[in-house]
RNA sequence: GCCGCCUUAGCUCAGUCGGUAGAGCGAAUCACUCGUAAUGAUUAGGUCGUCGGUUCGAUUCCGACAGGCGGCUCCA
């Protein structure tokens, strides 16, 4: 047998070696456990794969987010095996890695029940241990429809191959773009037990998965397409190790406990009662601070920007949503309309016929026709109009979320009317001015999302696109951020950046947007005169910080799991007496500080003061202001944090530049 | 909108194989006045989400609706 050459990578490393011909991937690996496939010539491939003279290859270990991604699919092949033991009928969709674990879809007669899924689990772990082999076998059209004739989805998909990129998310995992290939599980006599259509790679045998779970089950449309019957879904997740599998399961109990819904009820800040109508909150008082707090700020901030403030009523004539034409295309989004003003005589016959008035589900109309009102110089541009404007939109029952999928809720909603000799500069200007005001509100890590034009689908002439987009892709680098191109994302009328915000716990959210606007300005019919005396249209960009205030309000509350920093703070404050005879010398001091615009409560219950101690912890209250005889008497308090930490006998003055500090440089503490 | 699950006191939940319910926390009252995460006692509080059906009898079984949760689709 002769000898090939192969490179063995890893890191910065290089190793040639020469091998016999017909040498497999593993054998480079043998020594090595975690090593459960391999990337030869920068394709995965499984470890059973032929070196090929001159070959490339390198490791892919199982806790490398490959590996993780090829344990995970082969569990969901695992799944589907016990899933079509349990329930021979069931019919197997797709089974791809997703983010954190894998799932695999099934067309089952009846939907699977939490009880089906211990089953399934149990009867997974049992093919687990039968350490089946995973051995792959190329096939062909004909030869694979003959075999899955019992399979009609997976019939579809062979239809599908070299389109699997469109097809469906995840059928590249069962049909790649090259060859048809079949995964066998062969029990320990090679005997066939299961196989399913499938590229690969996959984990040398069954027994390599050391630690996965069955998490729930779910409905999904074939291919992702509504139209499509649904399937039932089972999604779990698979690690490389049960301390890997814990930390994850651990990590989604964290993010539960940091559920704005669970401590929006427990913080006593916002409700969605049922009486009002799903999607639709209301703010109690601690709330309301919080609220009005990241309002005024805003506010503040906007004035200094050269922002002008603007109001616009919460309905109107169908005829402006016409205009702007919402109606046409949006209608299935907006409240339908309250018929108003309709007159009808004795006989019931209209004799004056009223007109459709529509919740906004928008406010750039208003602010277009506030824009139109009079006539515009270049020397008022840019226009910078800013509203709180309070929007519905009918968003479907299976949607609404908490506060972040809501179906009324307040934008920070800016349009700008600009030249497009001030578009650079303004974009520019309006990102800087994005990103400091989110960092003001605490979020520190972000990236950009940059939408740009659908050839298909867009108004507007070709330079102002180029322009604008080159604009935003220059911004978008001078702010050093991470962008990640959204290709053929934008809306029809104009370019969009979107600056996406991981928070606490590495979750992103979606935040600001900054779109261009081509289209509105020539509905409304936006005119200024130029130094010429010409009259010019201007571009528009409609811009949101926090897109609702209701959701960012969400966000915050998980990114600093309800411990805000004080300026945020609903009670920044509680004064805790040792006793009850230092409840005056407590109240007294709160006086003060609330003079000075502080919010301070003193707990004069007839707890005991431990009990008010983990009443302000629970409350998550910065900063704990307690008194006993020994601070009486210096003219002291001492502070208790919400991390345990404590700085006794702080002089009354002293405390109270503390806290009015840390408000004012809006720190944590 | 679609699929599944869920809805019992303000909150978290137990319970009733069909005979109208219970705990902890919270609240109110009383006693206690205490130095860094729960003092004790007493009391109040529920047409068991709503409406309809089956039944001698429904919180329990069935159906519709509303709301919630997890997904799917959607998010201009």
């Amino acid at each position: 047998m002769s000898d090939i050459k192969v490179a063995l990578v890893h890191a910065d490393a290089r190793e040639e070696r020469t091998v016999t011909a017909g040498t497999k991937a593993w054998e480079l690996f043998a020594e090595d456990r975690d090593v459960i496939a391999a990337r030869v010539d920068g394709e995965l491939r499984d470890l059973a794969h032929d070196l090929a003279d001159g070959a490339v290859v390198e490791s892919v270990p199982i806790d490398s987010d490959d590996g993780r991604n090829i344990l995970r699919h082969s569990c969901a092949h695992v799944l589907a095996q016990a899933v079509q033991d349990l329930f021979p009928d069931a019919k197997l969709g797709i089974g791809p890695p997703v983010e954190n674990g894998f799932y695999y879809d099934f067309d089952v007669e009846t939907p699977f029940t939490p009880d089906d899924l211990t089953k399934l689990e149990t009867r997974m772990r049992k093919i687990i241990k039968e350490n089946q082999r995973f051995s792959r076998r190329v096939t062909d059209d004909d030869a694979a429809r003959e075999e899955l004739a019992g399979e009609p989805y997976k019939l579809e998909l062979i239809g599908l191959k070299g389109e699997a990129g469109t097809a469906a998310e995840g059928a590249s995992a069962e049909v790649g773009a090259g060859e048809l290939t079949i995964y066998d599980n062969l029990d320990r006599n090679g005997e066939v037990v299961w196989k399913d259509l499938c590229r690969g790679p996959h984990l040398p045998t069954t027994k390599r998965i050391p630690a996965f779970k069955l998490m729930r089950t779910a409905a999904a449309y074939w291919r992702g397409d509504e139209k499509n019957k649904q399937l039932q879904r089972i999604y779990g997740t698979a690690w490389e190790s049960k301390e890997a599998l814990d930390a994850h399961l651990h990590r989604l109990e964290e993010a539960e406990k940091r559920d704005h819904r669970k401590l929006g009820r427990e913080l006593d800040l916002f409700s969605f009662p049922d009486e009002i109508g799903s999607g639709l909150a209301v703010f109690h008082p601690k709330g309301g601070v919080l609220r009005t707090q990241m309002e005024d700020y805003s506010r503040r901030r906007h004035t200094e920007e050269g922002y002008e403030f603007v109001y616009s009523p919460h309905i109107t004539k169908g005829e402006l949503f016409q205009t702007s034409g919402h109606l046409d295309w949006y209608a299935d989004g907006m409240y339908p309309p309250m018929h108003m003003d309709e007159a009808r005589d004795h006989e019931g016959k209209v004799v004056k016929p009223g007109q459709d008035y529509y919740l906004k589900p928008m406010n750039c109309p208003f602010h277009c026709l506030i824009f139109k009102s009079r006539g515009r110089s270049y020397r008022e541009l840019p226009l910078r109009l800013f509203e709180f404007g309070t929007v519905y939109r009918y968003e479907k029952s299976g949607v609404v979320h908490g506060l972040t999928r809501v179906r009324g809720m307040t934008q920070d909603d800016a349009h700008l009317y600009v030249t497009r000799e001030q578009l650079h500069d303004e974009l520019s200007r309006t990102l800087t001015f994005v990103l400091g005001l989110l960092r003001d509100y605490g979020l520190e890590d972000f990236y950009l999302e940059l939408s740009t034009k659908d050839p298909e689908k867009y108004v507007g002439d070709d330079a102002i696109w180029e322009e604008a987009t080159e604009t935003l892709r220059q911004v978008a680098a001078a702010s050093g951020l991470e962008l990640v191109p959204d290709p053929g994302g934008a809306a029809f009328y104009g370019p969009k950046i979107s600056v996406q915000a991981r928070d606490a716990i590495g979750r992103t959210w979606q935040m600001s947007t900054v779109q261009l606007d081509f289209n509105l300005p020539e509905r409304f019919d936006l005119e200024y005169a130029a130094s010429d005396g010409s009259r010019q249209r201007p571009v528009m960009i409609h811009r949101a910080l926090f897109g609702s205030i209701e959701r960012f309000l969400g966000v915050l509350v998980e990114h600093y799991a309800g411990a805000f920093p004080p300026w945020l703070a609903p009670v920044q404050v509680q004064g805790i007496p040792i006793a009850e005879r230092h409840s005056d010398y407590l109240i007294e001091v709160a006086g003060r500080m609330t003079a000075q615009g502080l919010r301070v409560e003193v707990d004069t219950s007839d707890d005991r003061m431990q009990k008010k101690i983990r009443n302000a912890q629970l409350q998550k209250v910065p900063f704990m202001m307690i008194a006993g005889d020994e601070d009486v008497a210096a003219g002291a308090v001492s502070f208790r944090y919400r991390d345990g930490r404590q700085d006794n006998g702080v002089p009354v003055d002293e405390a109270i530049a503390r806290v009015a500090a840390a408000v004012a440089a809006r720190e944590q503490v």
